[in-house]
DNA sequence: CTATGGCACGGATT
DNA sequence: AATCCGTGCCATAG
């Protein structure tokens, strides 16, 4: 890459400054919001130089914010560049209470492995503190932090109530009240357990279908798990459309681990890594009165970080002994605060591409996802592939509809075929044979093997044919 | 014999 | 260079 600077005089101090911002861009940009934040939080508490100015700044104009959180004038700014139909992408600097619209279980979020654990605990306990009487204090500290990292509690009620001496009802009212805290759900004694909790705040038990939702939670735990409809209504003795809806139903606002923030609506057939998913690092939506899409990408910290000016100054009368020192915090403070701004500069300019080329898959759902790749973005944009990649790694957009993705499921490529399958499926009268859906889907211009249908099928848990069959005419 | 799932290969993507 | 994904071939179940 040195080669690029050809031609140009530059002291050797210059290049490797160069350098070293292009490190350090890379770096960040591989960062989500949550990652973000403890990387300037520990910058802004080792080095002096930068200051966390408090209030609201427009991270982009500067401009100072008043209430509203978008920033007028930018947003308007970037329209104009934008154009008509484009979307309107803007850089938010606060990051609190973001979450999915429907508030429950995607909200929290202390999910990574270096995430600070106790965190959770003293998040429910902040939210219980208040009804809890001292005795019960106690109870419920050692409760939560028997909690493991998906949110469930390792203890035994029964061993705890000894503990304490108390009678195991006084226990079981306090985890009730856990239970019912924050994330949905956090300190069942298993992922069963938080899943009735959450369908029972979530439904108040006033809707009909209740004891059917329930019934499937508690019978068919692992037939949601891997999305075995077909069982599931075997096992209750309901339609399988019904199944169905059950199933989604209980992936898209369920979730067995409480304190990861999401699961299912990706499907993981491998079943590992639940690919957690945190905060959004950008959240779509758009105006009710306007065409076009408001993208906000996430600042993830109060305030406007900046270089002291009070600093600067100081540098430049600094004792003699600290000159030194002083001047190179100064120049890393610079150098980072230029590297965010690349960040978010370039992760500004992706979504804009990403948000025209997807706004029928945002809009409307999966089945209007148009496969594209990094590759093609990258040219697009003039950058180099690692760099896309970089910039989608780890990171999670929220959508108008409030439902939290990857960002990589942009880049998805048989997104848009698997939901073509699942209504054909959904629309068959008889069951359908492999073969046959694979020459269907052909017709509508989706051309795949035999059996790739059978991989996607299966991904989407969907039974075979001939099992099908059966369910259809025993229903 | 037909419909599917498993294994593994090759090309594309990252 | 590592990984993911679609696909072909073959074994197995119905």
């Amino acid at each position: 890459m040195a080669v690029q600077y050809q031609g140009y005089k530059q002291t050797g101090s210059q290049k490797a400054q160069a350098t070293a911002h292009l490190a350090q861009t890379m770096s960040l940009l591989a960062l989500n919001s949550q990652e973000l934040t403890q990387k300037i939080e520990s910058a802004l508490a080792e080095n002096p130089a930068l200051e966390l100015v408090d209030g609201r700044f427009c991270p982009k104009c500067h401009r100072q914010l008043k209430g509203s959180s978008p920033c007028p004038v930018c947003s308007f700014k970037e329209s104009q560049i934008a154009g008509e139909d484009e979307p309107i992408v803007f850089l938010n600097s606060p990051s609190d209470n973001i979450g999915p619209r429907s508030g429950q279980s995607a909200e929290l979020s202390e999910d990574f492995p270096t995430a600070d654990k106790e965190d959770l605990p003293t998040y429910v306990l902040r939210q219980i503190g208040a009804d809890l009487a001292a005795d019960e204090m106690e109870i419920a500290a050692h409760l939560l932090t028997a909690i493991n990292d998906d949110g469930l509690l390792e203890a035994k009620l029964e061993d705890i109530a000894q503990f304490f001496f108390r009678p195991i009802s006084d226990i079981e009212a306090v985890a009730d009240l856990i239970q019912r805290s924050d994330p949905l759900g956090v300190g069942s004694e298993s992922s069963q357990a938080a899943l009735l909790v959450q369908l029972e705040v979530l439904m108040k038990s006033d809707d009909e279908d209740y004891s059917l939702y329930r019934q499937a939670v508690m019978g068919g735990m692992e037939k949601l798990g891997k999305r075995r409809q077909g069982d599931l209504a075997k096992k209750l003795n309901i339609s399988i459309e019904k199944a169905k809806e059950i199933t989604q139903y209980i992936i898209d606002n369920l979730n067995p681990f409480p304190a990861r923030a999401y699961w299912g609506s990706k499907r993981n057939l491998t079943n590992d890594a639940p690919t957690t998913l945190q905060k959004p690092d950008i959240i779509i939506g758009h105006q009710q009165d306007d065409q076009r899409l408001v993208v906000e990408v996430m600042w993830p910290l109060f305030g406007l970080l900046r270089v002291n000016p009070l600093f600067k100054e100081a540098v430049k009368n600094a004792p003699e002994a600290k000159a030194d020192d002083w001047q190179i915090d100064l120049e890393q403070a610079n150098l980072l605060i230029k590297c965010l701004a690349q960040r978010n500069h370039t992760i500004v300019r992706l979504m804009q591409i990403i948000t025209i080329l997807q706004r029928e898959y945002i809009l409307n759902g999966d089945a209007h996802m148009k496969p594209i790749t990094r590759a093609k973005l990258a040219i697009e944009l003039g950058v180099h592939e690692s760099t896309i990649s970089r910039a989608v790694a780890g990171k999670s957009v929220q959508l108008p509809s409030g439902k939290i993705v990857l960002l990589s499921q942009f880049f998805d490529r048989s997104l848009h075929v698997r939901t073509a399958l699942k209504t054909l499926i959904a629309q068959e009268t008889k069951p359908l044979s492999d073969t046959k859906i694979a020459k269907l889907l052909a017709k509508e211009g989706h051309e795949i093997a035999r059996r790739t249908v059978a991989k996607y099928r299966n991904m989407e848990g969907i039974l075979p044919a001939h099992m099908r069959k059966t369910l259809l005419a025993k229903v």
